[in-house]
DNA sequence: AAAGAATATTCTAGTCAAGGCATATTCGAC
DNA sequence: GTCGAATATGCCTTGACTAGAATATTCTTT
C-alpha cells in the first residue's frame, strides 16, 4: 500500500500512469509524449514495475508497458474502509471526541 | 493528488492516518500508540495537515487531530477513471498484447 | 558477424525528507 | 506572573531519490 503511494507520489511517474491509462506504450513514445529523457523513463518504469503498477511485454526491440489493475484495486479496497467518513454520518466523530477528552485512556 | 500520495507514502504517516480512522486523537496518544517521539508526530501531522488530510481542534493544551475526508474522496474520484481497468473485462488488453507478441513470434 | 535501434544500467552530483535532540511556544492551574 | 503539561519549531546529520550523461545490453536486420 505504502509502496503504491510512493510510486505515485513522484510527479513524472504519476504522469506516466495517467498516460498509460489510454493503453500500453513503448518507452520512447512515453518519453516523447511527456518530454522526458529515455533513461529517466526507464528508471521510473522500473519503480512502477516493482510496485506492480505496470507490466512489460517485449515486442521486437521495443517494450510495451501496460497498467496493472491490482494495486489500484487494492487502493480501492483500502479506501473502502474510509468511505464511511463521507458517505454516512460524520457527526458521530464529535461523540468520540467528547469521550476521549474524559477518559484519557488508550486502548 | 500527487501531494496526497506523497503524504501517504511515508510509513509512519500512513500509520497515523490509519489510527485516526477510529476517531480524533491528541498528539501524545498518537505518539504512545505508534511508538513515535513527540516532535516526529508533530512534524508528520504538519505534513498531513498541509495535504488536507487532517484538521486540528484545540482543546485545553491538547490538540485533537481528525481525518478530513476531502482528499480521500478526491482519491476515490481519481480511481474512478481507472475502474474500467478491472470492473469491466478490460483484460482484453492482455489478449491484444498476447496476440501481438504471438504474431511477431510466428511471423 | 556487424551495425543500428530501443531500452536498461551505472556513476555522479545535487536535493529533499526523516529522525534525534534541544528549545521555543501555547495554554491552563495555582 | 510562574510553573508545568502539551505541542510546535529549529538545527543538524544521514539516507534516499532524482536528473543528467555516458555506457552497456538486447534484439533485429543484413
Amino acid at each position: 500500500m505504502v509502496e503504491t503511494f510512493a510510486a505515485l507520489a513522484e510527479p513524472n511517474r504519476f504522469r506516466i500512469v495517467e498516460l498509460l491509462r489510454s493503453g500500453p506504450r513503448p518507452v520512447n513514445t512515453i518519453g516523447e509524449r511527456l518530454a522526458l529523457r529515455q533513461p529517466q523513463v526507464s528508471k521510473h518504469l522500473k519503480v512502477l514495475k516493482a510496485a506492480g503498477l505496470v507490466e512489460v511485454e517485449p515486442r521486437a526491440q521495443q517494450r510495451f508497458y501496460a497498467l496493472r489493475p491490482e494495486p489500484l484495486r487494492r487502493l480501492d479496497d483500502w479506501l473502502d474502509r474510509y468511505r464511511q467518513l463521507w458517505d454516512e454520518r460524520f457527526d458521530a466523530m464529535d461523540e468520540v471526541l467528547e469521550e476521549l477528552t474524559q477518559k484519557e485512556d488508550e486502548g
